[in-house]
DNA sequence: GCGGCGCACTTACGGTGTAAGGTTGCGGGA
DNA sequence: TCCCGCAACCTTACACCGTAAGTGCGCCGC
């Protein structure tokens, strides 16, 4: 950006090296034409199982590249950017969302809806909060986020509170997600947690319910949340009803 | 990372080259010593400033000497990387947020801090996607959590539950407000939104609830899902004191 | 006067995304 | 049979990034 006053100087002083890179190590046949078979999907897979493995700060065309092997510059004849490979990993996992099909319980299938959220976020732990700040602006994102917001308005309410109680779910299940796959001590951040004894003195709340924010409580959290939303909505649909 | 082979040559060839970088443009006044007036307050205030001008991406330690009249390596005498520079900018703003103090009324208590939580990310909109990502390890942050958990406990709740309504509170205002602040449309995304037309043909309950995703309805959007958890709490405190 | 040291500057390295253009080998019309 | 176009892939180069390491000015206490 900002152009940054040109500096335009070619120079092109030789000194080229000649490079020793030769008999680049694997997917010995490269027959040019088809070679590498490389495909938009390989390319997709093989991001997403990195992100999985190494974390999102893993994933450059020239891993990539190292991880299909060919050349980074390679991908760009299936991905137009960088950009445009996060759209496409992310499409990936939000289009294996389960969307529980139209019933007769509405309110169950909401729940449903919330634990295959949860789901996918913990089955993509280091990809999620790339998702969680990411919109679903997409073909794919688009229609799940249709079909959800669909279960809503299934639910009997007029259009303006169908809209914002889907919203309102939404709310609650990324920040779930979030927090339980970039929660405490994981996110990025460069200080080193405060130390047990300083929040033993300082924090006696939190030193109270330590035990309590440990993994093995965070599956009944969810559920508290959930059920505490899911019951005011349902008492909201019967007192609109009345 | 990675140690990547090393490479220890130190050359030393000379070949100065003198610089003919001289006068630099702002902050004439340079009489080294204390010359640029830099602090590391000063440098904080610089990066929250860019961030909420440009974003997150604008930020850099050149591009922040530029805008402090000095070099990007001289940063490092006051903060030593990148990610402390964050950690400092996010201490900031947390350590700006208002909790309610000890009181009567903890339903009221807890409603104001979430509303006061929502203030603050609409207060830097490009940083909060940060925020919501980032864990929350320095002193400030947790003495912060500290404060709103004990909301809860005076809430009269056991320990377990007010542990677990603490995360879940902390689940939809912290999700509410990243879909505030990076909502559809805003978030990184290189597709260009899928069309109008698209959705209008494809997405039926979108199509229907368009209105009421536009910013005037965020309010009370917020409003909705904030008294419907409180009132959720509220009942659950009458049952268990039965 | 002077030594030390704090603060800022300089240089360099290995990484990033990606613009631009080069090279290969296959399929299909002439 | 020839050859041309073109998809697929490679090469080079650029401007940026974070940061390790070393340099040097100018103020302070002695």
């Amino acid at each position: 950006m900002q152009a940054q006053k040109g500096r335009a100087s070619r120079g092109g002083d030789g000194r080229h090296k000649k490079a020793a890179a030769k008999a680049r190590s694997p997917a010995g046949r490269r027959s040019r034409g088809n070679g590498a078979g490389l495909s938009r999907e390989a390319i997709v897979d093989a991001a997403l199982d990195l992100i999985d493995r190494e974390g999102l700060d893993a994933v450059s065309f020239r891993r990539l590249g190292e991880e299909l092997g060919c050349e980074a510059m390679s991908l760009y004849h299936y991905l137009p950017s960088k950009a445009h490979l996060m759209d496409a990993v992310i499409d990936q996992v939000i289009g294996g969302l389960e969307v529980p099909p139209p019933g007769s319980d509405w309110i169950a299938r909401v729940r449903q809806a919330a634990w295959n959220y949860r789901a996918m976020a913990l089955g993509h732990p280091r990809l999620y909060p790339l998702i969680a700040v990411h919109r679903l602006n997409t073909r794919v994102g688009v229609r799940k986020l249709d079909q959800v917001l669909g279960l809503f308005r299934e639910g009997g309410f007029d259009d303006a509170t169908a809209a914002r109680l889907f919203r309102d779910f939404g709310y609650y299940i990324t920040g779930a997600a979030l927090d339980e796959t970039a929660g405490y001590a994981k996110g990025p951040s460069a200080a080193e947690p405060v130390s047990e004894t300083e929040i033993a003195r300082h924090c006696p709340n939190l030193a109270a319910s330590a035990p309590y924010f440990k993994p093995q409580h965070f599956e009944e959290t969810f559920r508290q949340g959930l059920e505490l939303l899911l019951e005011g909505m349902a008492r909201l649909r019967r007192s609109k009803a009345r």
